[in-house]
Formats: structure tokens, sequence, C-alpha cells
DNA sequence: TGTACATCAGTGAACGCGCGTTCACTGATGTAC
DNA sequence: TGTACATCAGTGAACGCGCGTTCACTGATGTAC
């Protein structure tokens, strides 16, 4: 074994940054194709290196895309968070902005997501990453309930709200004839009705 | 042009039959495959057919699989209006429950459905169907909160529900570590508290 | 009834293409003496 | 300070594969006379 000096060290961070630097092109080339149009091949050329050293960095295109994705979430997290942290009486409503303005301006990452649920067979050693991150972003809505008042079965609460946010965005994401602005006045709507729909029932 | 006769109208009727024929045979590889992996030699093997005799029936994969969407949409759509027609006091849950179970029963249309609302960007001709289909399932919801006693901005409630029941089935079809049963109780008892922030809602 | 021709669903082989991944190699940098 | 060696990120070419689609052709069926 060698000695883990300052040396290792510096290394190892420069390998997490070119990791992530190589996960930033793939967001990009998935935010500008198709996914099945979505090759190594595109994805080492917007990060400007030989496709073969992406192989450096991941071991396959699996964990590339799923690693880019629990990046992504615990950023989604960390501002969710902080926004539950950080205000004094905390809003639904603006919950639901930070929650939807991330995944408008992260459409990447929106798609990427939204392939793994519906293929749903990523392997063995990534699931249990994906669940311990999915679990955290329930938390993250359990403790928004806690904060409105709520008691009980708060999670059953978060996940009713967590589907049906991201079914908000699933659906009306690509609203046929309507600019990017309408569609997310639209979605931004709908999410308020969600809220009232929410405050209605806890206060039921 | 030829004398449109009994001859001529079954060969139509032929025609029909075989194309549901390869319709269901698509659906068939896709509920079993991931969808990568889903190819015109596949459906041609499965209907037991030449791969290119496909061609004769649908112009091209795209149009197979929307149109095969389209298909079940609209039996989807008259399920749903059965339910609403025959039924002398309409139930929430009971409609919510025949949406869910028709989806869960038809995963391969499930996942198609929710493809092109990723992909979004199917050809022109094409899109016209899509969004006529669509209008008509959020009719189908639009009644449902008619006959519920809502008034007003009804559509916006449909939306919102719809994508809510989307949302449900698209997050935990796939909940890792659960039976299919568990999943389907877990997606149905998550649809009833929909239902239940629906109801509080109305009677705000 | 028999024969020549037309139609057209269905076929199998092929085309051209892009994919994920591997691997022997390069060349810059660090280490040992 | 100089030299020989080790390490290892990065490379370009290649491998093997499966894809959607096309097309000349087959052969069963219907039509005309």
């Amino acid at each position: 074994m060698k000695p883990k000096g300052a040396f290792e060290k510096l290394k190892q961070q420069d390998r997490v940054i070119r990791r992530n630097i190589i996960m930033d092109s793939a967001e990009r080339v998935f935010a500008t194709n198709p996914f099945h149009k979505v090759s190594m091949r595109d994805i080492a050329r917007e990060a400007g290196i030989a496709t073969s050293s992406i192989y450096t960095y991941f071991p396959n295109q699996e964990t590339l895309f799923v690693e880019a994705a629990i990046r992504d979430t615990d950023i989604l997290i960390s501002k969710l968070r902080e926004y539950l942290e950080s205000s004094r009486e905390v809003q639904v409503e603006e919950f639901i902005n930070i929650f939807i303005d991330y995944f408008i301006t992260h459409d990447a990452y929106f798609r990427m997501v939204s392939l793994f649920m519906l293929y749903g067979s990523i392997s063995p050693d990534l699931v249990e990453k994906v669940n311990v991150i999915t679990r955290s972003l329930l938390d993250v809505f359990d403790t928004l309930f806690r904060k409105k008042g709520c008691t009980g079965d708060v999670r059953m609460l978060s996940h009713v709200f967590f589907a049906a946010l991201g079914g908000i965005l699933i659906s009306y994401r690509k609203y046929p004839g309507r600019s990017e602005e309408e569609i997310i006045r639209h979605m931004k709507r709908l999410g308020t009705i969600a809220k009232e729909m929410i405050e209605a029932y806890i206060r039921r």
C-alpha cells in the first residue's frame, strides 16, 4: 500500500471533478436528445475526451446515468431542506415551486429518473443507493407536512404528494402547442390546486 | 376504381384484424422486455410472421406503437364511461380502481404512453390523433367531477387528478423489494387518499 | 370447364448504421538511486 | 543533477452485435374470356 498523503488526496479530488464533468456532459446530451439517441460517443464528444476515457471513471453506461441522477437528487434535497430550515413560516406553495422549478431547469435529470422508474431493473448494487436517496427525499416531504401541523400517517401523504407532483411534471411537460412559459404556468397552477387539496385534506 | 362490394369490405375487416394481432404482439413484447429491447424482429416473431410483413400494416415502428396506445386508450375510456353511465351512485374510489387496474393489467400500454410523454416528439400527423384521445380521456374525468356535484373550473381538477393517478402509477410501479400484490395494494391506498383529498377540496 | 393474366399479402436476405465495450498502446508525471 | 524505471489517465481502432427498413421475389387467390 502507498502512503495516503496530500498527493493521493489531490488525485482523488481530481477524480471527483472529472467524474462530475462527465456527468455534466451526459446531462447536456440527455437534455437535447431523445433518450435512445444518447450514446457514450456523444457524451465523450460533449466532454471533449475519448469515448474510452469514460470507462476510466464509470464501469458502464448504466452506472454513469444512475450516479448522475443520484447526484442531482442530492442537490434537490439540499435545496428543499434549506427552504424548510431557513424559512420562518413554511409555505407549501413555495415548496412546490422549488420542486417543480428544479425539474424544469434540469430536464435531463427528470428524464433519467423517469426512465429508471419505467425500466425498473437497474443492477442490484445500484438499487440500494437509489433506495437510500429516495427515502431521504420522502423524508423531506414528511418534514414539510409535520411543519404544517400534520400528525399520524404522514408518510402516505408524502407518497401521494410526491407522486402527484411527478405526475404533473410528466403529464404536462410536452403539452402540445404550448410555449414553455405557458407550460410552466400551467404546471404551477396545477401544483397550487394540489396544494389546496392537501390543505383541505389536512384541515378535514 | 373498383366496386366496393362485400368482398372489399371483408378484406378491410381482415386488415383491421391483422393490424390488431400485430399491436397485441407488440404489447406482449413490450410487457416482457425493457423498452430498448423491443424490436420489430421480436414483435414479428411474437406474431408469427416475417419482420417485413409488419410494414404491410404499419408504415414504421413509431406509428405501430402510437396506434396501439391509442387503441388501448379508447378501451379504457369506454370502461370508465360505462361505469359512469351504468352506476346509480358514482363512487370516485371505484373510478380510481378501474383506472389503476387497467394500467396494471396493461403494463405495456402504460409504458408506451409514459415513453411518449418523456420523448415528446412524435411525428406531426400522429400528434393530432393523440390530442383528440387525450381530450376524450380528460372529458371522462370532467364527467366524474360533475356527477359529484362539482361546478366551475372542472377541467383543472381533471388535470390534477389525472396527473396524480399517473404519478402514483409511475412512482410505485417498481417499488423495490415488494411483491406485485403489495404494490397494487399500496397504489390503491394512495389512490384512496387522493380521492379523500379531492373530496375534501370539493366540499371546501 | 379451362387457360392466361392481375393482384397483392407475405417473405428472406440484405443494406447501412450506430451502439457499448475492450484493449494494446502512448506519453506525461512521479519515484528511486 | 542525471538516469532508469514504474504508474496510470487517456487514446484510437476494432469487435461483435442488433437495429429499422427496403426490395426483388413468391405463391395463393381472384378475374376475364
